[in-house]
DNA sequence: AAATTGACATACGTTTTGTATGTTAAAGTT
DNA sequence: AACTTTAACATACAAAACGTATGTCAATTT
């Protein structure tokens, strides 16, 4: 029990220690991750990188899934973060929801989104779309492509499987992207496709 | 050298010989990753249900990988015939495209092609549209496509980019519908909304 | 101050991949 | 037709990596 100050500033200390340990094998996974591929990156040579072992992480994560999961659920955080910030910068609702989907084509240029996210992601964890942060992220594209229907600018399609479908086209264009010999030349085009595809939901012609 | 029919016909023996086994290993490979995924399968168990040891994998196929690229690529030729087929049994050419797209929704209700082709498959050889037959099929609906714009039925986009926006749209439709409660439920839905998304790439209204 | 908890290291066993070597049947050669 | 050679496949071996079981020491509790 913590009845005094003191302990309490004492009790936090083995905490905030783990919370490092955590985020240097954190830090080290993204790494190799990113560099090797899930399947490839070894546990040993992790761990060492952070200066560690292998005991450490699987008292802190339970496993090399573990460890991927809480891989993902952080940088997962960080992409919903960026295309919330890039909705609330559109000016209208609809423009918000390009701006989401663009936001997340660019993300897919960075090779630790492109490898732990796009590719050894779902196959170690399975569907994205069970993800808890991909869940809130689809989450509220599908409520924003709701209230869009409701006030009559979107068709009345289904809006939880448009929702999937925009994303899925994001996604894909993002792979293309990424293995694309020139990215930054493609990013442009696609961006272009996305928009008109993406008006096909729209009632009217913009 | 073969200068005779009957040394042609003993000839081909062992290359039939050889198919055969492959064919054995390919079975039970498709069998195999599709239940518990390419890293749980055991080359051991695989080639043992196959009556083989992974003696007859490695002369066959040289790695693991190798024989995923093979299960990759015989699962890969059977859905763009499907695709094919769908296409053709379309009226116009902007139905082929739609009729193409809902085929690979369809197509992934199917485990194998779930696990195999948009989980482990990407994860392991890389992005998918790098495959050869993938490749091809891109190749078939860009070039659909590029007519389409062409004689002035789809606005003037990139050809390829929109081509892999569809793509992508139908993959995640269909994942959607593969991890689903109940898949039979949600496919129309997913259907319906690719066929309204994709109007967005038609200069005028449907 | 003794005891206990827990974060992390060390050591071990199991599994699996890939390779190196062996074996046998088929094909070519003389 | 017998010998040689090739090659398809099996067997045996070595290396790597994951997970677990055990050990250790600092930090907290009583």
């Amino acid at each position: 029990m913590v009845d005094s100050f003191e302990e309490c500033v004492v009790a936090t200390k083995r905490a905030q220690m783990m919370e490092e340990t955590r985020g240097k094998i954190i830090r080290a996974a993204r790494k190799a991750f990113a560099a090797k591929g899930y399947a490839a990156a070894s546990m040993d040579d992790l761990t060492a990188e952070a200066g560690l072992t292998r005991g450490a992480l699987y008292h802190n994560f339970g496993s090399k899934q573990g460890l991927l999961q809480a891989v993902v659920d952080q940088i997962d955080q960080e992409m919903v973060e960026r295309m919330l910030a890039a909705q609330d910068q559109a000016a209208s609702r609809w423009g918000g929801l390009l701006e989401e989907g663009v936001a997340y084509i660019e993300m897919a240029l960075e090779p630790e989104v492109q490898r732990i996210m796009l590719l050894d992601g779902p196959a170690v964890l399975g569907d994205p779309s069970q993800w808890p942060n991909q869940n809130a992220c689809l989450l509220r594209t599908t409520q924003t492509l709701q209230a869009l229907i409701d006030e009559g600018t979107v068709k009345p399609v289904d809006a939880e499987a448009a929702a999937r479908l925009i994303n899925g086209a994001a996604l894909n264009a993002a792979l293309w992207i990424a293995a694309a010999d020139d990215p930054r030349a493609v990013l442009p085009k696609a961006v272009e496709a996305f928009r008109q595809l993406a008006t096909g939901l729209l009632k009217a012609k913009g």
